[in-house]
DNA sequence: TATGAATGAGAATTCATTCAT
DNA sequence: TATGAATGAATTCTCATTCAT
């Protein structure tokens, strides 16, 4: 189909309109997947012309990565923010399963987006030196905030932190990014106000339920 | 003289032929998603024509619908065999986490099939009455088994067995089903033999660390 | 898609198949044309095997013409039992009129049927010796009523019986047959009961405003 | 500096592909209807790349849409170079009468595709807002023609426009419409060139002969 | 006489990508 | 930096027809 120029042909330039292709990539890409995202769609929701997407994106693969990039980027910043180095251990512990519940809240994409990826078995992560070498700081954090809470005799020791990692991202991860698939099976509502505050607090209770020594 | 049937010639079963395209369909689903799989390559996995997956599945959609029923019937099924009501509580838990670990590594496919059906919103497990109304038993049995492990006193109180459902399943769903870009992230082989016991280790101590009192 | 067996498995007769394959192909191919009919449906409509109309009706276009050869039967029959050839002139042509506009009334699928022929060239008509052969009783009769009506000074002399008989059709055919368009170009029903009788009342002064001289 | 045009410029490449498809489209619905007509022919005899069709025209539908509304422009337009109103009313019809005549044997895709529409019940005329509001200027005419000839005593008189439109159309339409199968039914040549004025003679005699009172 | 299973050859439509300017 | 026009190679789906019993 024909394309129609931009309705509001503000002046371009190039940084905006390879912003604007990232953004449009993202939506697109987390709400189809790599093999269901239209390039079309993105030019369409980028308002530009689909050659552009080529000029500065080879293609549809490298879009992709570049958008999985971008998506590391901006979680890894996020992290970053969250300094917990000072914060009293269960405390710290608190705030960080909260910290990642509200961020795959507020990003949804992160979650198809990786799942996108790792249907493809991580291609473009691998091939992407840019975000294979942003290890997440929390690993530190958590490194330090466990060591902490041992060292005070309020955590049990022997924790590995990436396990401790992975399974905090976990319990949010798996409840959201399924939660359609859920909410159908249990025919319960996992996304309304109340059941969200009684996720939280089951996760967090489940974390420090296990760290916490008595 | 009656005529022999040709020596190569595939005996005509309808079971048969539908058994096979619904197990390359579910190879294919599960290797590229909805939008990536490819009706060619699922009739020749079934070794059928192309167009007796349309005579038996009215369409790719439609084929997605029965793969993911059967894949339901399937974790079902399973879970059914899973008898726990006798088992002692603590006990009958680490059975539980030990039983969904090693389907999912038995079933990859499982996972990702389910990631493609949240991608699409849960749209052909809603339209499948088959598939909505195949409620977990399991529910049912981690509510029996904390029940009795509160009555032992060997439990916390107060746990709602829908979110330790969740939970429990989230925790080797997230790991293994993201294996490949937290392997590439962290440079650490997570499907190794002892990478996978230190993880059902973990996960088995992190939710008993939690459910049994002291 | 696996056909479903009859609901009311009644025996059946090799008479009563045919029957019924042939009205469920008439309704097919009146609704779809030829190229748009499908034997699929045709098979659903009539309640048999698709393998047997092609056991009695070698192909579609077959089929087809078997249909078309039984259309003309059915017309060319009910032109004999019109009898006119006793009639008052002047009365015969209006019961021919009114004879042929009622017929396409009923027979609405003959009016798609023969567009269809026509679209493809009478190839049908022209392989067929039943149809072709099968010329209108109404050609005579039309000469019979003419040459009275002229003996009788009633009418004008010299007209061609095979015009007036294409005319006296074309004046149904076009109305009937271009029903749907020409209703929405007018913007005016064309098929309600009070249009109907004006559209014959307006053949009739055509035709014996024409014949008929004073 | 600003270039004129050149006189003998090139159309743009897009007007000139959709053009030629559009012609090729013609032919082809023409010949085929609408469930015969093959995209690949279109594309074939319009010499471009078959995606081109479906970057103009959404679809097979929306093409033969297009096509219609292409027709109906084509002898409106004709229609309206027909200037009737200050010629004597006698010599008005007979001009009308001929002039269809005459578009139908020069456009005979006029009759076949409108054949198609009505087929398809004018589902594309009605979703043609172009087409449906494309009025024959003829009935105008026709009621101009008519009022005068029965002011000049020539007529008879209450005479309805459109009943009149439609039958002088249906007497040249269903005799070229219907041509294969008629000449086939009365073995009879009847596009030969005596044939052709002997049905034209006729048609302006049956239609004078009606409206002119003596 | 009848039928469920199966298919080769298309058919419409889609899609990432390139051409020409 | 930007774009409208164009395309080759799929891709899903269809259809008349045949196979095997």
């Amino acid at each position: 189909m024909a394309q129609n120029p931009r309705p509001d042909a503000r002046p371009r330039d190039a940084e905006r309109s390879q912003k604007d292709i990232l953004d449009a990539a993202l939506a697109e890409f987390a709400d189809h997947g790599l093999s269901g995202a239209r390039m079309d769609r993105i030019a369409d929701g980028a308002a530009v012309n689909k050659r552009l997407i080529y000029y500065y994106f080879e293609s549809k693969e490298s879009l992709f990565r570049a958008v999985l990039e971008r998506t590391y980027e901006g979680i890894r910043g996020e992290e970053k923010q969250l300094n917990l180095t000072k914060i009293e251990p269960i405390e710290a512990i608190r705030r960080l399963i909260a910290f990642t519940w509200n961020y795959y809240i507020a990003h949804p994409e992160f979650l198809t987006l990786l799942n996108s990826e790792n249907l493809h078995r991580a291609r473009h992560l691998k091939t992407s030196n840019k975000a294979r070498t942003m290890n997440s700081p929390l690993i530190e954090t958590i490194a330090d905030v466990l060591e902490r809470g041992v060292k005070l005799q309020l955590f049990r020791a022997g924790v590995d932190p990436v396990q401790l990692y992975i399974s905090i991202a976990a319990l949010s991860y798996f409840y959201l990014g399924n939660s359609h698939t859920l909410s159908t099976i249990f025919d319960r509502d996992l996304l309304g106000a109340k059941a969200k505050v009684e996720r939280l607090s089951h996760m967090t209770d489940l974390i420090l339920g296990y760290l916490v020594r008595d």
